[in-house]
DNA sequence: CCCCCAAGCTAACCGCCGTTAGGCGACGAC
DNA sequence: GTCGTCGCCTAACGGCGGTTAGCTTGGGGG
């Protein structure tokens, strides 16, 4: 939805980076490859050469197809901020009760977190390095997207079907659980993406907004 | 060098007797000042030159308290880890129900994360610019506080006070929920400490560890 | 009174790393 | 065919920043 018209673009030549769709496979193999390199070693301690040995070229070859190694991190972290609200915020609208959106948002969540693990660990660790204007077009989507958890939290509370005291509070403490699964699941761990989803559709749902007695979490 | 530079002597002539005498002292001065300017700009983007500035000496002086900047990076780390594992666990051990104990952790892990509030940010967010050995120290510390949550939640479980299927995901989501709180808090903010407070023990203990019916969390 | 050490300073090094300049082969369009 | 341009290369720059070396100073212990 949101095409950020960055200025670095025109500098280059009369062509935008929109209309560049040679290199848009390309484009995603390094954002990939970059971030399960800072996801491992961080991002400052990554070089543009270590980037660039991981997808076979030369370190200089990457401003071929971006502007600064600043921008490989941005569209890493807007494949963690900006797609969530494009993939998962639709769940919020589908019709059901408060308690089966919010369930579906859970599962969701999860399951792009899993999709897009690395990319996730980079988003939420490196956000510092960003510049001041992607770091508020970063923090701007995840506002929204806070936002919006809120406000089905408050729309079930006015239903009956929740009972929590803040919805602010409650959207704070489960947006916060949800992205911290990030930093400790493991593929090879004894629990499965599975088991925690459903895990903590019950912790969150039936639990933590009280909505176990209706039995509408499934 | 008869007559030093302006600028130095201004700083001289600003710092009293007392910085003198504060050989103790100026390694804590020095960790906390780092620990603001980590938290504002990101560990990276801040140079030793900084942190000396931030307490009136020099870049190189540092080295008489630090033997490097990962060092001083390690101390913030271990506030924000070893220190909560000494002020918070003892709560669990104290005399009480689990959920007493449990909800006087929550308020003793929240009042430490508002008094360390820097630290804190950078503790969470720079952990992948330790040596590896400090990094592992630094883990174990936290496994080990998420142990002993577990722990106490799993013996609520068996006291027949708490209902959660898995006592492991409780505690991730607990642990996770209190951190994320440092993201987002802020002093002048809607919210007070005291609210938020009191707020995530109904949420913690109250609803997800399901302890709200035996009326034992106060 | 003298010596030593803690704590600070200046100067400088040096290696790394983001970034730029300019060239070269392949390939699709005309 | 030829032309442009896309993607990649090599070479190199520029400087930032962590770190070291060596000096000065002031205060406290012998």
């Amino acid at each position: 939805m949101s095409e950020p018209a960055s200025e670095s673009s025109a500098q280059r030549a009369a062509e935008p980076i929109a209309t560049r769709r040679m290199g848009r496979g390309r484009r995603e193999e390094i954002v990939h490859a970059a971030a399960r390199t800072f996801a491992r070693d961080g991002y400052a301690a990554v070089g543009m050469r270590d980037v660039a040995e991981a997808v076979g070229i030369r370190g200089a070859s990457l401003y071929h197809h971006f502007g600064s190694k600043e921008e490989i991190l941005y569209a890493i972290c807007l494949t963690v901020t900006q797609e969530p609200n494009e993939l998962n915020l639709p769940l919020l609208d589908a019709p059901g009760t408060p308690a089966q959106r919010v369930a579906a948002l859970v599962r969701g969540h999860l399951e792009h977190l899993h999709r897009r693990r690395v990319e996730h660990l980079v988003g939420l660790h490196e956000l510092a390095a960003l510049t001041p204007e992607h770091r508020a077009v970063v923090d701007d989507h995840r506002r929204y997207y806070q936002r919006r958890v809120r406000d089905v939290v408050a729309a079930g509370v006015r239903a009956g079907e929740f009972d929590v005291p803040d919805a602010r509070l409650a959207a704070f403490a489960i947006c916060d659980a949800l992205n911290g699964i990030s930093n400790w699941f493991h593929d090879d761990g004894e629990l499965g993406l599975e088991a925690v989803v459903v895990g903590y559709v019950d912790l969150v749902v039936g639990r933590m907004l009280g909505a176990g007695r209706t039995g509408a979490t499934a």
